[in-house]
DNA sequence: GACTATTTATAAGA
DNA sequence: CTCTTATAAATAGTA
């Protein structure tokens, strides 16, 4: 694999009187945690650039989609996707989406297809991740928004405020689908087209 | 860069009688879209293969967290992730579980942070997405579950009705956050810790 | 899956 | 960060 260090001293045909070997070139590094701060990030940086490129060029030579989402160890964040993360994250998140209608058919049994209950795994397990992580009860002082009631408080609504939150929902597009999941989106759902910028940088190491 | 040929001929000091340059070695090929099928899925896999590796490495070099999410050309699934694809798409679903408390105060002008304001662009981005392939209205016969029901039968629901579906959304936990988003979980949200494995592969090409 | 010549990525240093 | 250099690692074409 090496090249034998005896066959490389050709470089010591050049002038002479100039410094060579400037630097030792690459070492072999173990794959191991770099305990060095400023080597690890410089580290991230390169792999990371290196990471992406590889990324791109898989969708570009071979087609199909791609996404990278990464946090560094300083914790920011960096994605890369084609045609962009969001899609890709949402056909992993909702492949019913992309799946053609005729296959969507549950079977006589009443069971339901290997693909959808793999989906169920997944999302099981964003909110087994979620409560794992949750934090959310301590962290905000008032509701400000009508989302963000705890679910006790519907019970209390009164029939016009009910009517309120129906046209609210309604207008939000609110509407829990067949995977038994569903979002809710912005007040000001704004749509954007995706642009076909293929990698977005959100922020430095 | 490249070794000069000249000095590549150290191998021809092996027992003679073999035959050497059993191949032409590694072609320089431009990032373009292989268009011979085989070779595509072919190059797919090999690259896939060094892109997954290489995610580890960058992890387990640097620390961080990392997702790689592709579907190739023949629409299959394969992910990668550290610690775990979940943790990761939760982590950029929904950062204000990943942030100190501190941190997420409201200015008192009452304007969010930048980075809340990049969520909600996420968030908007995917359901955009979401709403651009919509197949969901035609997709499902009958409804079987009361999350299934359109907006509008909410109005219709009696008070009996109204205290059923509150006690549901309680037990599913269903508490929309301080993001402007949430899921409603599944009907039986068994909890699976994650488990260490780093890469999952859900399928062939 | 394996091989090997070659290209590409990158660790260290300036 | 950028650039260079020497070297390690990935991989295109082949059998």
């Amino acid at each position: 694999m090496a090249i034998p260090k005896s066959l490389l001293f050709s470089s010591s045909a050049m002038e002479p009187g100039k410094q060579r070997k400037l630097s030792q070139g690459r070492k072999k590094i173990n794959i191991e945690r770099i305990e060095n701060t400023g080597n690890r990030q410089v580290t991230f940086s390169k792999r990371r650039q290196g990471l992406f490129k590889k990324a791109g060029e898989l969708t570009t030579l071979c087609g199909g989609e791609i996404a990278v989402i990464t946090f560094s160890p300083g914790d920011k964040a960096y994605s890369f996707g084609n045609p962009s993360v969001e899609h890709v994250v949402d056909r992993l998140l909702y492949p019913d989406n992309y799946t053609s209608p005729m296959q969507l058919k549950v079977g006589e049994d009443g069971l339901r297809r290997k693909e959808q209950q793999e989906l169920d795994e997944f999302q099981r397990q964003l909110e087994a991740e979620k409560r794992r992580t949750k934090r959310s009860e301590q962290m905000k002082s008032g509701n400000k928004f009508w989302w963000e009631m705890p679910i006790e408080s519907i019970n209390n609504m009164g029939v016009e405020e009910l009517e309120k939150m129906h046209g609210a929902l309604k207008e939000l597009k609110l509407n829990v689908d067949k995977k038994s999941e569903e979002k809710i989106s912005l007040p000001d759902p704004t749509i954007r087209n995706i642009d076909d910028r293929a990698s977005g940088e959100q922020s430095e190491i």
